[in-house]
DNA sequence: CTGTACTATAAGACAAGTCTTATACAGGTT
DNA sequence: AACCTGTATAAGACTTGTCTTATAGTACAG
């Protein structure tokens, strides 16, 4: 459902073709909206039909022809519509959460073994986290709007902040666990 | 790829028809995994057809027969290597998180409208949550393993954390926001 | 006695996203 | 000469999930 505006937000910066597009998605949002190539260029066509972008070929000879896409005026109504609108942020599903949930089933290595797996996991994202304003220091030049930069950088703040959050209740899980607090497996009897 | 899963996991309790588990779904884990009713029924044949679950026919004289399903060795161990896989927890997006990203095209007072209501939307979720234990105890006794227990009010805690966080950097960013530390607008100089 | 809600299942159309494969040419490497 | 990487696009099959609608009986309220 929304492919679409981020397709639009990226075009408002100036006309992109879907090679430019996938590769400002790997760039920049693919933490949180990644972007399947092929996907992209169905979106761009669909968006074209809608009278949201208007297509211009641009002719090259020793490769195959860019598809380049610019924003109309209407796509940037949609556009600012949709940024203007309060997006309720539930629906996310959390598979590790359902594994959570489950969990009891298993014997209390095998949680203990799944919780240290995924703190591993939180840790390499964070340190990730952490590099990437670094990596991301030619892009921002590149943009050249320090406003533009400021919400690039609001997005990492957020996954930095939440990534923290999630570890550190890993963590309090995992040391709960080692202290013997989580409730002993009942020896399933089957009544049939 | 998980409703399988999750499916899996509630028979392991016990055998269910789809409508039991629509309702087990809407009653526990529908904060981080809803279940549509079509796809539980979809769900459930597949299952089946793969030898996960095994069928069994309830006839009911008042109303319309009711589809048990059962789960099968092979569904369960199924459940068991997946509960032991860790989960890659990535690639969930998050809309929200778009909108930030392109929300420097906005005015500092619609930015600070979506944060204040986004900041909302979180207060309502935190308040809703807390309420949960109250409201879960009766489906706690039903169950009467203080393990799954346990395991249930770990996903609660991991809800409120993680809305926590996410509470406190949108009060942070707004504060920001209204010091000012935000750049502002570049008069856009289009050259064509 | 009429309407609404609950129990119980399921098909159909659609939207969104994934994964695989194909085409085609350029430039550089081994 | 053969191979790989990069630029550039796109179709095809498939999976997941959503939304709508249908059926059909019971029970209860007004």
């Amino acid at each position: 459902m929304s492919l679409d505006h981020a397709i639009l937000g990226f075009l408002q910066y100036g006309p992109l073709s879907g090679y430019d597009l996938k590769a400002r998605f790997d760039l920049s949002v693919q933490h949180f909206w990644p972007a399947d190539q092929s996907q992209i260029y169905r979106t761009l066509a669909k968006l074209a039909e809608k009278g949201h972008t208007r297509l211009e070929v641009v002719e090259q000879e020793d490769r195959p022809d860019r598809k380049v896409y610019h924003i109309t005026a209407a796509g940037g109504e949609e556009l600012h519509r949709w940024l203007a609108t309060p997006m309720e942020m539930r629906g996310g599903r959390v598979a590790s959460l359902v594994q959570v949930f489950f969990s009891g089933q298993l014997t209390d290595e095998e949680i203990l073994g799944i919780f240290r797996t995924a703190a591993e996991y939180c840790r390499i994202e964070l340190e990730h986290l952490r590099k990437v304003p670094a990596q991301a220091v030619s892009f921002t030049e590149q943009i050249n709007s320090p406003r533009e930069s400021w919400c690039w950088f609001l997005t990492l703040e957020c996954g930095i902040r939440s990534t923290e959050a999630h570890l550190a209740w890993l963590e309090d899980v995992i040391a709960r666990i080692e202290r013997g607090e989580i409730p002993p497996m009942q020896t399933r009897e089957v009544t049939k």
